[in-house]
DNA sequence: TCTGAGGACACCTGAATAAA
DNA sequence: TTTATTCAGGTGTCCTCAGA
C-alpha cells in the first residue's frame, strides 16, 4: 500500500495546510455526511480509535451510560471521518440542526446518526476550537443548513487518516439530480438496464484498487434517465487549481496524470451542429480575430455563451466576469465568422455534459477491459502516469466515435 | 425506583420573501 | 405597507431504555 507512505500523506497535508483559509461558502462547496470507513486492515485504525477515545469521546461523554457512550462513539466516528474527508476536498460539511431532518430522512438513518448527539458534537467541536460552525439560514432562494469546517487545530490531528478513508463502493450508481420524488424512476429501472450494468461493471473493477477519496463512480442524470448524465466520484472534488492537490495523489501507489479534452464544449458544439473541426486552439484563433489577447477571457466568453439560453442573460453574465459589452460583441462576431455553424445561447452546456459523460464512461469501460484504473474528473480522466499514452489514444478514439467524426478530438496531459 | 440520554413530535421564533 | 408563507433553528413534552 504505497498510498499510505508517510511521505506521501505529509506531502498532501503540507499542500492543504499552507495558507489555511475557509472554503467558499456556496452550494458547490457544501457536502453531506457520507458513509465513510477506514480501509479494512488499515494501519491507522488503532491510532484513529485512540484519538477518538482519548481526545474526543472521553472529554465529551459526560454522564452517559455504556449504551449511550457507544452511541456517541458511533457519532464521533462518522463526524471525524467526514471532517477528515472535507478538509482535503475543501468543502463545508453540512450538519442539519433540525430534529425533524433526522427522523424523516433516509441518509441519517443509514448512517445511524440522530439529532441530539450530532448537534452536541458539532457544538462541542466549536466550543473547543476544532471547527468553524456557520449557522443555517434561509438566504434568498438559497436556504443553507448549518455547516462546519475543521480549524488548523483539528486538521493537525486528522491529516494522517485521509488516505485510509474510503466510501464503500456500493450501489446505487445511477442517481437523478432532481427533487427526491423522482428517485423512484431510477430505483425502478430494470436490473438489466444497460447503464446500470455498465456502472456496476466499472465499480466492481475499481473495488480492489486504491486512490485518494476513494468512493463509487456514479452517473448522475440531469433530469431523466433518457437524457444521459455526468460521471461523479468524490476524487474529482479534490482541489487542483488554487492548490495542486489532486494531481499529487496516487493510484495504487503510482503517480498519476490527467488527460483533458481541450476546448471540449466548443469542440462538441461544432462537431454536433456542423461536423466541423475546431482546430488545435480555437480560443486563441477567436481571440486573435476579435483582437483580444487573453485566452482566459475568450474561454470565459464561450463558457457563458454556450451555457445560457439567451443572449441578454449571457451579456449580463459576461459583464459580471469583466467582459465589456464591446468585447462581448467582438467575441460573438469573431466566433460566428470563424465558425458559422457554431450555436450560441442555446443551453449547449447540458448537452455537452451528457456527451462528456457518455464518452468518459466508454473510456472507463475500455479501461476495465485493459485493466487500467481510470477516474473521471469533469472533462478529463486520471490514470496512472505510465498509462497516459493509452488514455490519450482511447479518449481521442471514444470522442470521435461518439460524435461520429474522425480526428476532431484533441487532448492535453497534466502531470504532477 | 430514580436518573440521564435521546427519539419523536408539536409548536415556537425569526428572517426572507411573495402576495395582497 | 401589511400579511401570509416558507424554511431554518430552538424548546418543551412524552416516552423508552439502560444502569446505578
Amino acid at each position: 500500500m504505497h498510498n499510505t507512505r508517510p511521505t506521501h500523506a505529509q506531502n498532501l497535508y503540507s499542500i492543504i495546510s499552507k495558507g489555511y483559509e475557509l472554503p467558499t461558502d456556496d452550494y458547490k462547496h457544501h457536502q453531506w455526511l457520507k458513509p465513510l470507513k477506514l480501509r479494512k486492515g488499515s494501519n491507522s485504525e488503532n491510532n484513529f480509535n485512540q484519538l477518538l477515545e482519548q481526545t474526543f469521546l472521553d472529554p465529551s461523554k459526560g454522564g452517559r451510560n455504556n449504551t449511550q457512550v457507544e452511541n456517541l462513539r458511533r457519532h464521533w466516528r462518522v463526524l471525524l471521518l467526514n471532517l477528515s474527508f472535507v478538509m482535503y476536498q475543501r468543502h463545508w460539511l453540512i450538519i442539519p440542526m433540525h430534529s425533524n431532518y433526522y427522523s424523516e430522512h433516509y441518509y441519517p438513518k443509514r448512517l445511524g446518526i440522530g439529532y441530539r448527539p450530532t448537534k452536541y458534537i458539532a457544538e462541542w467541536l466549536q466550543e473547543h476550537d476544532y471547527v468553524v460552525l456557520l449557522p443555517g439560514r434561509k438566504y434568498k432562494d438559497q436556504p443553507a443548513k448549518a455547516r462546519v469546517f475543521p480549524t488548523p487545530k483539528l486538521m493537525e490531528l486528522l491529516w494522517s487518516y485521509f488516505l485510509e478513508i474510503e466510501q464503500p463502493i456500493e450501489a446505487p450508481y445511477l442517481i437523478i439530480n432532481e427533487p427526491e420524488g423522482k428517485w423512484e424512476s431510477i430505483a425502478d429501472l430494470p436490473a438489466d438496464h444497460p447503464e446500470k450494468l455498465e456502472l456496476a461493471k466499472i465499480n466492481e473493477f475499481l473495488k480492489p484498487h486504491q486512490w485518494a477519496c476513494k468512493g463509487p463512480v456514479q452517473l448522475k442524470y440531469n433530469s431523466n434517465a433518457f437524457q444521459g448524465g455526468r460521471l461523479y466520484t468524490p476524487f474529482q472534488s479534490l482541489p487542483d487549481r488554487r492548490m495542486r492537490l489532486r494531481i499529487n495523489t496516487l493510484i495504487d501507489g503510482e503517480n498519476i496524470c490527467e488527460v483533458d479534452f481541450s476546448a471540449n464544449h466548443l469542440r462538441l458544439n461544432l462537431a454536433f451542429n456542423g461536423g466541423v473541426d475546431a482546430g488545435d486552439d480555437p480560443y486563441t484563433t477567436v481571440g486573435a480575430e476579435a483582437g483580444i489577447e487573453s485566452r482566459q477571457l475568450v474561454k470565459k466568453f464561450f463558457t457563458i455563451a454556450m451555457g445560457g439560453d439567451n443572449e441578454v442573460g449571457a451579456l449580463h453574465a459576461c459583464f459580471k466576469e469583466g467582459i465589456s459589452k464591446e468585447n462581448f460583441q467582438k467575441l460573438k462576431d469573431a466566433s460566428l465568422k470563424i465558425f458559422p455553424k457554431l450555436e450560441l445561447f442555446n443551453c449547449w452546456g447540458i448537452y455537452a455534459q451528457n456527451f462528456e459523460g457518455q464518452i468518459l464512461k466508454n473510456v472507463m469501460l475500455e479501461g476495465v477491459k485493459a485493466g487500467v484504473v481510470c477516474l473521471p474528473v469533469h472533462d478529463a480522466i486520471a490514470v496512472p502516469i505510465e498509462e497516459s499514452g493509452w488514455a490519450c489514444d482511447e479518449m481521442r478514439y471514444q470522442w470521435d466515435k461518439q460524435m461520429e467524426v474522425s480526428a476532431f478530438a484533441r487532448v492535453t496531459t497534466d502531470i504532477p
